[in-house]
Formats: C-alpha cells, sequence, structure tokens
DNA sequence: ATTATCTATAGATCTATAGATAATGC
DNA sequence: ATTATCTATAGATCTATAGATAATGC
C-alpha cells in the first residue's frame, strides 16, 4: 500500500488542488476530509501523514487557490496589454464567473468564510491580495501617482460585485451589478 | 412546562434576532441548533415546533439581518443630512465594524456562505440589497441621473473593502482598503 | 527498517424526531 | 383538549487516531 516518495508529494499536491477547488464550492465547513481525500483518489486514513490538521490543509489550498487566481489576472493582462484592466474585467465581472465559483476567484467565494478562520487561513489570503495589487498597480501605474489606493478599490469593487450577484436570485439584478462594476473601474482608472 | 402564545410567539422571535447575530459571528455551518436555542434559553428540543428546519430559520435571520442593517444605514442618513453618504462610509468603512462581525452588515458577514444556500435565504439577501440600494439611490439623486447603477457600484466597494478587511492579518493594509473605499465612494458621487 | 496508505473506530457533534410533561385555552 | 417546551435518542457525519498492510528505500 505504499507509495514511493515522489507519488506521496504527487498525492499531497493533488489534495491541494482538490480542496483548493471544493472549499470555493462548498465552504471549509462544508465539505469533509472524507470527500476530500476520495476527491483525490484517496481514503480518510491518509490525510493526517500529508497534513496537521483540516485548517492546515485550509491554508494551503487558500493559497494554491489566490495563486491561480493571481495567474489568471496576469493572463488576461498579457493577452491584452492594450486594455487589461478591461480584460479582467470581462471575466471577472462576467455571468460565468457568477455560475462557476470552484475555479473562480477565492475572495469573492471564501471571504466570509475566510474571515472566521485563524492567522494562516488570513496569511493566505493577504499574500494573495497584495499579489492582485500588484498586477492591478502595473496597469494603472501610468495614470495616476498613488495606484496601490486605487487599486484598493478597484479590487474592493470587483469582489464585491462579484459577492452581491451570486446572493441575489434575480439574474438581471446579478447582471446590473457586474455591470455597474465594469463601469465604475473604467471610471476609476480614467479619474 | 407550556408557555402562552403570545410567550412562545416572543420566544420564536428572541431566536430569530440570537440566530441573525450568532450565524454573523460563526457562519451558517459554524453554529448549531443546540447552540442557537441555548442562546435564546431554550432547548433544541423547541426548535422545529418554531421553525421547519435550519435552513428556514436562516432564511428569516438574514431577512432580519438585512432590515437591521438597512435601518442602520437610514439612521445615520437621518442624524447627517448634509452628508449622508461620509456618515455611512465613517461607520460602514470602519476598524469597529471590522471587528464587529455580529452586529455588522450580512453581507460581508455571510455573503459567501449566502451564495452556496438556498432561494430562500438568497431572497432574504436580495430584499435587503434592494433596500440598500434604495437609500443610497435617495443620498446621490441630486447628483446623478442614473442612480441605480452608481448606487450598486457604491454599495459593491463598501461591501468588498469591509470583507478584504477581514481576511488580512495586517491592520494597516486593512485600514488601507477601508481609506480606499471612503475616497472611492466620495469620488463616485462628485463624478 | 521505514512509511504511505488502508480499514476500523473513538468520541464528539449535528439535524431531526419521539414521547413525556405541564401549563394554556376553550 | 391542545400545545410549547423538555428530555432522550436515532442515525448520520465530522475530525482525529490506532493498528495492519504492503511497498519503498537503505
Amino acid at each position: 500500500m505504499r507509495v514511493s516518495r515522489i507519488q506521496a508529494e504527487q498525492n499531497r499536491q493533488t489534495v491541494i488542488d482538490v480542496a483548493s477547488r471544493l472549499f470555493r464550492e462548498h465552504g471549509f465547513d462544508g465539505i469533509g476530509l472524507k470527500d476530500l481525500m476520495k476527491g483525490a483518489g484517496l481514503t480518510q486514513g491518509a490525510f493526517y501523514k500529508q497534513f496537521a490538521s483540516k485548517e492546515d490543509l485550509a491554508a494551503q489550498a487558500s493559497k494554491r487557490a489566490m495563486e491561480s487566481a493571481a495567474h489568471r489576472w496576469a493572463a488576461a493582462t498579457a493577452a491584452n496589454p492594450g486594455d487589461p484592466l478591461g480584460a479582467v474585467a470581462a471575466f471577472y465581472l462576467s455571468m460565468d464567473h457568477r455560475e462557476e465559483r470552484m475555479d473562480g476567484c477565492p475572495v469573492a467565494a471564501l471571504g466570509s468564510d475566510a474571515a472566521r478562520q485563524g492567522t494562516d487561513v488570513k496569511a493566505s489570503f493577504e499574500a494573495g491580495i497584495r499579489e492582485h495589487l500588484e498586477i492591478i498597480g502595473r496597469m494603472i501605474a501610468a495614470t495616476d501617482g498613488e495606484p496601490n489606493s486605487k487599486a484598493m478599490a478597484i479590487l474592493s469593487t470587483m469582489v464585491g460585485a462579484l459577492m452581491i450577484s451570486r446572493v441575489v436570485n434575480d439574474p438581471h439584478l446579478a447582471q446590473a451589478f457586474l455591470d455597474s462594476a465594469t463601469e465604475q473601474v473604467r471610471d476609476a482608472v480614467t479619474a
């Protein structure tokens, strides 16, 4: 039943990947270790050789989710250097993103949950948020002398709009929130 | 052991009040019926004579929390008619609010959780969000012809900034997010 | 010899229900 | 007679641990 160190490390990475998606879908409290391990093709018993606790996995999965999200932002800006913020807004503030919690922004999907977690989970989110701010800062560096405050406002608006779009039933209201944020973000840069 | 209908109704209201606070503090999945009922001075057994299910209570507690939040906004605007948005921003985008999840904005405290709940919980949030939009709309009606979109952007920015301020460990970064949102909201109105 | 994973389980907790009790409401 | 609340419990699930197993790594 034992596997090689390389395989064991690969299993560990798979568990983190799976957890980063399932936590976003169900919340930290909404999925158990049994189902998380099952998603990685393992059984619950193997968990504690790989992680110290569920919260330990939550911190690592949050880190991975935030890194993946930042990577998505960077890819969008690289693909559209003429209008990087427009490219990010186009996917972030979309109805597709609204319906794709599992692969979407971890802050919108888990922000309320993360606020109730320990220091390690919050540290993962904080690092990811700083990375997002740097990406936004690079986008708007040409237009403003104090980009950091503007970058924070842009990130807040986008995260808030996406989350609100998910807590309302009415798709038209959801769409209106996403559209209003798109407009606001555009204005914030030119202001 | 039986109490009067009036007392029973009052007990029911107390359970909803307690739940609206404890859900915000611990999340819908983070607190059980036993502790919720204990908070109202009752035992778990009495729960199902008052509510159909935990999700039923979640919907009613969400409604109450959103109404309470809207009331707080209305009170702040009434107390400062000269600068209503400034008055709202002063308490909403404060470090005090960041640390007071239990009595604070339900969207920031439970938004990620609510996105995973059923239609009834989302309906409670949707109604409360519409009420918030109307209050903001009244504040900015004089300055803009299309207040609804601007109101949505303002609400998104405030909710996003508060939630992000709670998922980072660094108080300075948290403060910076709250400050940037204050500035952005002010600019959005004058724009 | 070590160890990654497995099966099995301890002990706690969760939602929901059943039946008893005692006070209300007719 | 009805019923709001209580105690007790069913049945499921949760995190974490224990011991067995079988393959790796020395």
